[in-house]
DNA sequence: ATCAATGCAAAGACTTTGCATGGTT
DNA sequence: AACCATGCAAAGTCTTTGCATTGAT
């Protein structure tokens, strides 16, 4: 992880743009998750911690990153964009908990074919692939059980 | 088609809701498109032909329908909801067009696989699975082929 | 007549933008 | 010093809600 990070100063030079504090900021912070977050988990965690950076400059900051292709966006059904690192684990997809809203990654097989299926059939081009599966996790599948 | 929505009758009835204009017309509307919509789409088709319904009644609509399982919800990166009726079509997923925007259903054997295996390992409680692919259509790819 | 549905306007949630100020190189 | 990044406040989008009025049964 550190390695892309490191790049990304790089990629800032080499646009003329400037490793600002607030840059670094976001950055740490993301090395320090690794996992799915979105703008205001951020900015609230940041809060927190006294290192505070504004709505706006995490916005902004996120959209460089996803240009520089360090995380990607997408969207679950929440109304809002959540974020993730690009890392090694290709072709995965996520398990959303409708009922504690947890995000578990999984990767399958499946994802494999549906790429090879999609790209012959549809004459389509393909670029990337977002997988979202809804459902309930195995804690809340326990906890309603010991409801009962 | 038709079948389902004459349901919405007898599902209104039953719950003591009623079979308003408003309601006809957008149930009238998505008879005629079937295919995939936004609320703001809607609104503008029916404005267009005259027939006038304010967006709060096309979205609390869109939510009752939604409940009443004839269309589902899903999610693209356009920051807004899309529906589309629920069909036969079971475990088919989205060709999202990045140049034209277009959306395209396919299905595959591949989102079989992943659901039986996702169950299977993450001891997850699977209801639903909502898959889109990113990349270019024919048309576009065509397209700008001939540019060159 | 009753109670739900509608439309308007206003509020909400999330995100983006304009602009003056401050920070990086 | 030059120019980008930041923060604030305000604007944008999409969606939801409060409330008085209209409409369905």
């Amino acid at each position: 992880m550190h390695k892309e990070f490191e790049q990304f100063k790089d990629f800032l030079e080499s646009k003329g743009l400037k490793n600002t504090r607030g840059r670094k900021i976001i950055l740490g912070e993301l090395e320090a998750r690794k996992n799915h977050f979105n703008a205001e988990d951020l900015y609230s965690s940041l809060t927190r911690k006294g290192t505070r950076v504004s709505r706006p400059t995490i916005y902004r900051t996120l959209k460089l990153l996803e240009r520089f292709r360090l995380i990607e966006r997408f969207d679950i059904k929440k109304n809002c964009f959540y974020y993730e690192p690009i890392s090694q684990k290709k072709n995965h997809g996520h398990l959303i908990c409708e009922q504690c809203g947890k995000i578990i990654d999984f990767s399958s097989n499946g994802v494999e074919l549906l790429k090879s299926e999609v790209g012959r059939d549809k004459d389509f081009k393909l670029d990337n692939i977002s997988i979202q599966v809804f459902g309930v996790c195995r804690d809340c599948q326990r906890a309603s059980k010991n409801k009962n």
